[in-house]
DNA sequence: TTGAAAGCGCTAACAT
DNA sequence: ATGTTAGCGCTTTCAA
């Protein structure tokens, strides 16, 4: 049986002070106000009775619930947990706890989660999950004034603050690698186009190409339903049936390069030598896959860390200008790259 | 700027009741208490206005939060999304929400993340961080009445329910695969000692040996500091210096088989051939390794979804008993074991 | 079947 | 510097 919980009101007693004197003075922000020997009082029978503030009764009070909500599509991504433990390192020692739940890129699901939260008040949102065009619902929440934050996304809202890696840059590493292996016949495997990252990479792949002074052949280009590795391979067989002559794929991300090694190795064909594919985030892993993964590294855990600051600093500092922060993506050289097969 | 939050004044209000009314026909648990026609116009009044319940409100008044936390060492290890997800999964359409923490197995961010948990007043903890022998910490959560489950790992104490794999069977699995390839000088690397995973394991290891009829060299056991691929590099480098003519190795999970690999390769010696390599979780991208790991499957997200449920027994409907469930591992068979070299 | 009233534990005017 | 008082939004006795 539990001992019914100890309350503020049990500490003031014990401190011979009214609760209000010993609110003050376990509260840091106002313990300037009481007495110093008063609070020494306080805290000593707070620490002996072993008083824990009922957050939900501040809560209540304050408007406040030092509760950070996520949304991301789902965990087992391999791209997240680094960006969820940049999130909870980035909350650290801020009183702020994260509370996380996955949509499955399910819009029903998406709104029942985020109902949930609201329910509970958190005091910031950090999404994983937008779409590119700003859903009705991410616009009830700007509208109502909630600090929100997209992490690896970006949407065609003025007023959403952002932390995204450059994808333009990261895609055009990618293609100059490539190019400089000797690859002239470089195909794309793109992302979902509804997304901003699937979006943003196809575009700087076009761009990047012509920079390069290459051919853009519409034929070399396909579209995964997904970041997924199933739908990469699905994306594939297709570019492969289509016959291009490509000697080299830039994938969306990391798990459609991954589809594309399936897809390849359906064919007997091997990566790096056959054909070259490149991803995209450097996911966790992509080192020690078969053959290790040539990509484009994003700093996820940096990216997670941000955010986190960013809501910090609204929620904390009452920060209100929207910022987009843009990281800068690096070339991770592996062995999925090589010189193309003419040119051995 | 926000209009003012809807509260179920507003509400009962709106549909001309009294708050306590419009209580009990938003509530599912006491809606039969009042007429049909009222509920109806309550409802609808919600749904006009667009309310939602307050539920730090609702807890402050009820005891309960509706959440659930979880205390992790590291989410970045491939291990947990898989169970996260099952937990949230299970947790479902309870109302029911899931708090992360990672402790990175530090003693005092441990005591910490729990106390943020309980300042909350979360309703249950799920915790996949115990160490061999309860902490004073655990025992009190206990005491105090707190519905706790343990996810992969076990701890010395009679009363706490848990959801495991059963490790010694797969450890003979491990052990059986290998002795049916040919092996006769089977090394471990095993995990901390003070992680009931790492000691149950340990103890499978030789009595397997000895039920295959293999003699037990001490020299071919080591033991990592950690459940990480360095410390696993570390603990294999010392195996192979003794130079105990062993073929194959077992590893006390995949990611010190991971190390097992760096290691080995650093010797340029080839995983599979020259040495068999058995790891054990078969955690995500096992399969995609190079080679493709050989592994005891345990199934994570089953072992999520069922801790989630057992805590909803205890939180819902006051299921008292402890239950300690001991899930079936698979062996999967990859490229990463094979017959001993002598054999070939 | 519904209303009145109290109170969960805390904070924040206001008063002293 | 401290006490008084009211109230955050909800649930839940108790009465009617």
């Amino acid at each position: 049986m539990l001992g019914r919980r100890v309350t503020l009101r049990d500490v003031a007693d014990r401190a011979g002070v009214h609760t209000s004197t010993a609110s003050r003075a376990i509260n840091e922000h106002t313990r300037s106000l009481v007495d110093h020997q008063t609070v020494e009082r306080v805290l000593a029978a707070a620490k002996e009775l072993g008083y824990r503030p009922n957050s939900l009764a501040r809560g209540l009070k304050t408007n406040r619930t030092f509760t950070v909500g996520m949304l991301l599509p789902d965990l087992t991504n391999p791209l997240f947990p680094p960006i969820v433990r940049g999130i909870e390192d980035g909350l650290g020692r801020s009183d702020y706890t994260l509370i996380l739940a996955n949509t499955d890129n399910d819009a029903d699901k998406e709104r029942a989660v985020l109902n949930a939260m609201l329910n509970r008040s958190v005091d910031g949102l950090i999404l994983a999950t937008a779409q590119r065009t700003a859903s009705a619902t991410i616009r009830e929440l700007l509208d109502g004034g909630m600090p929100v934050v997209l992490v690896n996304r970006s949407i065609e809202h003025p007023a959403v603050s952002s932390v995204t890696v450059d994808d333009r840059r990261g895609i055009e590493l990618a293609v100059e690698h490539l190019v400089k292996l000797g690859h002239r016949r470089i195909a794309h495997v793109a992302g979902p186009q509804h997304l901003s990252t699937g979006l943003a990479r196809y575009d700087a792949f076009l761009s990047s190409l012509r920079s390069a002074g290459l051919e853009v052949d519409p034929d070399r280009v396909v579209y995964a339903d997904a970041f997924r590795e199933e739908e990469g391979t699905t994306a594939f067989r297709e570019l492969m049936r289509r016959d291009t002559g490509m000697t080299a794929v830039v994938a969306a991300n990391d798990l459609i390069a991954l589809g594309c090694y399936d897809g390849l190795s359906e064919r007997g064909l091997s990566v790096g030598t056959d054909l070259s594919v490149i991803g995209f985030n450097d996911m966790l892993f992509a080192s020690k896959l078969c053959p290790p993964l040539t990509t484009v590294r994003v700093p996820q855990y940096e990216i997670g860390m941000r955010a986190a600051q960013m809501v910090l600093d609204v929620v904390q500092h009452r920060a209100t200008e929207t910022v987009n922060l843009l990281l800068p993506p690096d070339l991770v050289q592996r062995a999925s790259t090589g010189p193309p097969p003419t040119a051995r």
